[in-house]
DNA sequence: TTGAAAGCGTTACCAT
DNA sequence: ATGGTAACGCTTTCAA
């Protein structure tokens, strides 16, 4: 049997109100009961039942961390992710508590909320799912605190935490135009709403700011993250009349999957052809030739992610708390300059 | 305010107790009444309270995860383990709760456990520190159900789920003899106790049954896992009299490092020396070349730590639960014939 | 400065 | 089959 504050209150022959202001630093105590308060936590072993706690204080200090994600598939992703959070928390006495089950099921999602067993929630969802303005909405309903991530509503009322994903496309765009690049291609991908309409338009954008035309055939979409679709594409850009000098993938395994298609069609990267990724990932840095890509401060944005949501706790603010960080240029080997001039 | 049993017991005029009988499939409740809770509980969409079930039932179906790991310097074991223990966990109804800052600090363990927050921890510590074994009697001493993962333990009665290592080391030294290898150099590693005397068990069985004697001058001891040791330690292996041709390194780290010393000195990899590593981490398939190492179905071990927790909560074994799984070895182009026969 | 008592939302025991 | 009541361990209000 864990000792409970009765055993405190028995032994010390004190209330247990009063052993419980001692504990918890009220000034309507003497520094004498204090003392002798403390000194029999010490020797009893005493730590307060969260339980109990949780109960009368009507909340937990834990943050649920919703994980829509294959976690494989954004391995170093989350793991640059999660123990900034976990820091962020713990400095702040909460705790995160992993939910990663709870895809395409805004029942749990609501369950989780009433149940009260955390206090607030951050969202890591992938930027693809529509579903997410309604599941905040359900959140909202609830006087759940929220924060998702990482991706950015055009939606205005709903905190999140993201990435700059215009300002990043942009820096490689221009990166490629510096380098005597014209045509150049890009490998949209529509099903991430708001990231793919962002990178667009840093990619639109840096063309525009440099007196090229938008040439909607170097434009291409991909349906889905499949493969398949890429390689397609790939060959698509390839057959062109005046194919492109250089391609920018929508993520860095589009760009991955291009290099090695490019290898076999005995296609040097990047003296015959420039490509660029996106995103950053462990992988990009190993291939070979390594690839230039946009790294995102992903360590940063879970930490920002947790100060926000605490400060929705703690501060219960009307506005929402959204941000947008700065991406990182990460200029490496699979550019170079453009081979037609 | 949340909708509560009281609140549907009011709306039904039922009792609370009924109520919350009919909540908890016990069978002294008539269907009916069952069926008018039910939809009672859908209309007012009720949610028990987590705080107060937890109170009440003296469990919180919570999974404590204590992480001491370096996330960044081991984001692919952990990408691979927490989501594996998080599915099975969710399937059992717990949660994975998070804590990574208790290294070094007992305390805060031993709170943890007093405060009964979760009904069981499961301890990701590197094998290396001896506290572990503190660590566990002062979790046993508070009941608090426990499971060690990665590590083996030699003391009894502790529970845990590693990796063979004695046979993930002799099956990658078996397969150097196999290549014709007989002077089998091995980089060992005496921070991690249990680990290092597995796999230098594994080595020297290797050996012995192939009729090759032990060579002490062949089997070096890495004070840690600073790159400045691993290097001397290399060097040290190609300045003998008659250096082995094929190196065993503890860790694919320390493999991947000797990769890039031997390329800096022009050494051919593996026409000249064969290279091995151990753990099969994601960064060894993608080096020039590819390192053969041993693979640990980290996945499996997470799912299995998890299982053993539950159960370890769920019937209370008065054994202790130990796993120890097989490994994998991986052949990839770092390890080839032995040149000098 | 201290303490008695109520209450947080559940569940379990014991009557009815 | 149903309900009253106590209890889980803590904090808070109010009175002394």
């Amino acid at each position: 049997m864990p000792v409970t504050i009765k055993d405190l209150s028995n032994e010390l022959s004190l209330s247990r109100s009063t052993v419980s202001k001692a504990l918890n630093g009220r000034s309507d105590v003497s520094s004498a009961t204090r003392e002798r308060v403390l000194r029999a936590v010490d020797e009893l072993g005493y730590q307060p039942s969260a339980a109990a706690r949780n109960l009368r204080r009507q909340r937990t200090e834990k943050l649920g961390l919703v994980v829509n994600y294959p976690f494989q598939r954004v391995a170093d992703f989350l793991a640059e992710l999660i123990p900034g959070m976990a820091a962020v928390a713990e400095d702040a006495e909460y705790n995160l508590i992993l939910y990663t089950s709870m895809a395409g099921n805004e029942q749990r999602i609501k369950s989780l909320c009433r149940s009260r067993e955390v206090d607030g929630i951050i969202v890591a969802w992938p930027p693809g799912s529509s579903e997410t303005v309604a599941l905040s909405q359900l959140m909202a309903d609830e006087q759940m605190p929220h924060v998702f991530l990482p991706r950015r509503f055009s939606n205005a009322g709903i905190s999140f935490v993201a990435a700059d994903h215009v300002q990043g496309a942009r820096a490689l765009t221009q990166h490629l135009i510096s380098l005597g690049h014209r045509r150049i291609g890009f490998e949209r991908l529509p099903e991430v709403y708001e990231t793919d309409g962002d990178r667009h338009a840093g990619y639109a954008g840096a063309l525009r700011d440099a007196g090229i035309a938008y040439d909607p055939s170097l434009v291409i979409s991909a349906k889905s993250t499949d493969p398949h679709y890429h390689t397609r594409s790939f060959r698509t850009f390839l057959s062109q009349p005046a194919p492109p000098t250089a391609i920018l993938f929508f993520t860095d395994p589009m760009a991955i999957n291009a290099l090695s298609l490019a290898k076999e069609q005995s296609i040097r990267i990047p003296q015959d052809l420039s490509i660029a990724g996106y995103d950053g990932i462990l992988a990009s840095g190993v291939t070979e030739p390594a690839l230039t890509t946009v790294g995102q401060a992903v360590s940063d944005m879970g930490r920002l992610a947790v100060e926000s949501l605490l400060q929705l706790i703690e501060e219960q603010p009307r506005a929402p708390i959204q941000h947008t960080l700065p991406v990182e240029l990460i200029v490496r080997g699979s550019t170079g300059p453009n081979p037609k001039i």
